[in-house]
DNA sequence: CGTCGGAACCTAGTGTTGCTAAGTACCGGT
DNA sequence: ACCGGTACTTAGCAACACTAGGTTCCGACG
């Protein structure tokens, strides 16, 4: 993964999953591969389980286990009230930074 | 600062401080400041200070000590075709996480 | 003359984050 | 009995912004 993407991640990442989880609940190996499909190619396994356990701890979504046919328990996440508020908060975050920045760019040319 | 703010700045303020000096040549205590007046209010000196130092380390900028009138002497950042470099690929980076992430509010809704 | 405040810069230590690399557990097919 | 895919976990590392101090230089003011 390119180091600039590593470290632009750093903050994006927890709610880029918040979004993910908005509508639909779902599951670590789930939410990977769905991060890889939707062109986040390089993100590593790991990474997503730790930022799971992450917002899990701070109280940002339920959690369930359910049996998989095809290897251990599956432990499903649910987006819950403070999972919203906060992604709430991510997004004005988001769309200040975001601002702030493309309006850099446009002076930049 | 927002803990939020804080984290998503990580990866994009050096890209931000870039942008900033292209076209123009600038001071640490000046980039502050100038940070400020754009509405990233609470950015802490001594982190402008230890960007503008790994920056200058990493070759993307070149420095010049001019004698101030109003205290110790400024170190005057200029971007040079290294630090060019880096922020074209600063914008790419951008651009593809912002587009995917704007294509999350939309499903989002 | 001394000192206070603003301009300008520097640095050691801390917390958060994503990555690396390795592992464990479960199951079907060969 | 073993391999590969599914699914999760963890310890240690690197990068970055912040905290909280500090230093240097100068003019103004009492």
């Amino acid at each position: 993964m390119g180091k600039q993407m590593t470290e632009m991640l750093k903050g994006t990442l927890e709610g880029i999953v918040l979004a993910l989880l908005t509508g639909k609940a779902a599951y670590g190996y789930e939410i990977t591969t769905s991060l890889r499909e939707q062109g986040f190619a390089e993100i590593a396994e790991g990474t997503v389980y730790a930022l799971l356990v992450r917002i899990e701890q701070k109280g940002l979504v339920d959690v369930e286990k359910r049996p998989s046919e095809k290897g251990p328990p599956r432990k499903v996440y649910t987006l819950n009230a403070q999972g919203h508020k906060e992604l709430n908060e991510f997004w004005n975050t988001w769309s200040f930074l975001s601002g702030r920045i493309e309006e850099l760019r446009k002076e930049g040319k």
